[in-house]
DNA sequence: TATGGCATACTTCCATACAAGTAAAGATGA
DNA sequence: TCATCTTTACTTGTATGGAAGTATGCCATA
């Protein structure tokens, strides 16, 4: 896939970004908590710059709020930004959904069935981040089946609200239902019905909109509009 | 529009990277193009840091690429990323134009036709600027007319890489085109023609895939794969 | 002439010191 | 007791020096 054959090191900045941003998506770093250049920094033994330069990426993706001399924030999830992620994604999806349905890869939709199978062995509590994972790669196959990976990328950069909204939620709600809601879109793609595939899609990046409000009463303090 | 009373002056980082982003956008910095720490510290007379800092966001931007120890450059237009962000675009606006066609608002309606009108004024050589930014403003309004202002703000992140090629394109070809396409779009909607006016702005969104390999050839070194 | 090694001049990266501003605790006064 | 001012500890922002790595040109050598 990627046609660098030298690859530099990553720097200290970068792999603190990484690390960072990793805690953010699954609310290891809670939403609205506050972090600081010099506390982190002298946790892991290296200089403010490096964490500084990892916030302003991190605040870049949205991600954290950095108030010049009062401190920094991990950014609490935006409902706002939310519905409009999802609004994107249902629009870009349903697209992808209906040229894939045309198409009909026999090999992308073979690792979509893998992705939904898989997801059948996630049932655990201590499975979330393994389900979150397969689950998003389920919808990049579509991607990859439309032929568009890229697309998907640019969409992962959206979907970064949503991500921690999802890993809270996947935590309560039933994960069959998730995997049933695939296994429908699947089916319609199968059968080439384009028309049965896009609504399936639609209403599963839609399942989205019941479990919100259920997540944000039980956590407000994780919420902002 | 923004609730936020007090402003805290804007820092040396922010506005270097402001400064940056509109010379990238303009072309003025042309893709490719070699910048440096050091030099732009030395030409506006502050220290590496904040100029680093705005490198970094640039960066996060998708705009720029800094290469370790080897130097930092303006990222060349990637063919690839253009083609994603056209698609996304696609996909949004025309279920923002459905929606649109059946809501019908008075106002939002006459805010597009206002930018339209707005555009015969811009066909100058020295117009380009302006008239880019009315185009940005009628397919902001339709974002508004849907209700949903927030996901143009999330789609102008994707932009960004169309905007240095459509700022490049809209210098050489008839921006009268243009015009006609928004009005078709707008005609339909004031038809309340669902159908029609999804068809007219995805044509009009297609556009950029005719006028990209004329610029391209014009100009190979500004564009990579 | 061509080639390999080396010095040199760059680049960004990281560490450190200080500056500027905020916020909260405590002292002081009524 | 309450209000107000001051102090103090904290935050991020900026400046600067040096470290590590890269690219380039020079020069010796075959």
């Amino acid at each position: 896939m990627d046609q660098a054959i030298i690859t530099t090191p990553p720097t200290t900045a970068s792999q603190i970004y990484d690390w960072l941003r990793r805690r953010v998506q699954t609310t290891d770093l809670p939403p609205g908590a506050r972090i600081s250049e010099t506390e982190i920094a002298a946790e892991i033994g290296i200089s403010r710059q490096p964490v500084r330069e990892a916030f302003i990426r991190l605040a870049a993706d949205g991600l954290a709020e950095v108030k010049p001399q009062r401190g920094t924030y991990i950014g609490k999830i935006s409902v706002g930004a939310v519905l409009s992620a999802r609004l994107i994604r249902e629009a870009v999806e349903s697209d992808l959904t209906k040229m894939v349905a045309q198409l009909r890869p026999k090999d992308g939709l073979a690792a979509m069935q893998a992705q939904i199978d898989l997801q059948k062995q996630y049932l655990g509590p201590d499975d979330v981040e393994c389900f979150v994972e397969s689950d998003d790669r389920f919808h990049r196959q579509l991607a990859i089946a439309a032929g568009h990976e890229a697309v998907w990328n640019d969409l992962e950069r959206l979907k970064a609200q949503i991500n921690r909204l999802r890993h809270l939620s996947m935590r309560v709600f039933d994960r069959q239902h998730t995997i049933d809601q695939h296994q429908l879109i699947l089916n319609a793609l199968t059968a080439g019905d384009s028309y049965a595939a896009e609504a399936a899609m639609r209403a599963h990046l839609r399942q989205i909109l019941d479990d919100m409000p259920q997540i944000r009463q039980a956590q407000p303090e994780f919420f902002t509009d």
